[in-house]
DNA sequence: GCCAACGTTGGC
DNA sequence: GCCAACGTTGGC
C-alpha cells in the first residue's frame, strides 16, 4: 500500500473532469518521463491512495484524493498519431509508456493549498516541496498522509 | 511573461 | 561519453 501525490493542470483534467467520468473513473495517461514512468510501472498497485493536485494555475494545490484502481499497463495513447501523447519511439511489443486507472474517493471542500502546505515544517521533505521538482508523481509517506488529511476541514 | 531547474537531443 | 543548446515544467 503506498501514497501518492499526482499532479494535472486543470485546465486539462481538473478533479471536476474526474468527477463526470462514469463511475468517476479514467485514464491517468500521458506520462512521459522516464523517472515517473518507471514509479508507476514498478510501484504503483492497486488499491493505492493519492492526493490529486492542481498544478500551472491561480491557485495550486490538493483538490482531493483517488484510488488506484487497475494495474499499471501500456499506454496506448502513444501508439496513436492522433494523440497529444503520440510517440511513434514507443513499440507496441515493448511498449514504452504506462498508464493506470484512477477512481475519484473524495474531493475536498476546499482546496489545501501550496502555499499551506509550505507552512508545515513536518512537510519539509517531501518531494513536491523541494525547489526544483518537476516530476508529475511523487510518493508521500503515510505520515505526510495524515498530517495533510488534518488540513481538510 | 519571467525564469530556475531539470530532462532530452544530437554533434563531436 | 561529454556537453551545449534547446524544450518543458510550474511557481511566481
Amino acid at each position: 500500500m503506498n501514497y501518492w501525490l499526482m499532479k494535472s493542470e486543470p485546465t486539462t483534467f481538473s478533479i471536476d473532469h474526474l468527477m463526470a467520468c462514469p463511475k468517476q473513473r479514467d485514464h491517468w495517461e500521458g506520462i512521459r518521463n522516464y523517472q515517473v514512468r518507471n514509479m508507476l510501472r514498478d510501484d504503483f498497485q492497486q488499491g493505492d491512495e493519492a492526493f490529486f493536485y492542481h498544478s500551472s494555475c491561480k491557485i495550486p494545490g490538493i483538490v482531493g484524493t483517488m484510488t488506484v484502481v487497475s494495474d499499471p499497463y501500456p499506454d496506448d495513447t502513444a501508439f496513436d498519431p492522433e494523440s497529444p501523447y503520440y510517440d511513434p519511439k514507443s513499440d507496441p511489443e515493448n511498449p514504452r509508456w504506462y498508464r493506470v486507472d484512477m477512481q475519484l474517493k473524495e474531493k475536498f471542500n476546499t482546496i489545501i493549498t501550496l502555499e499551506q502546505l509550505r507552512t508545515l515544517p513536518a512537510l519539509g521533505d517531501m518531494p513536491l516541496l523541494r525547489k526544483g521538482n518537476r516530476l508529475s508523481i511523487t510518493p508521500i509517506t503515510l505520515k505526510q498522509w495524515k498530517i495533510i488529511h488534518k488540513l481538510v476541514p
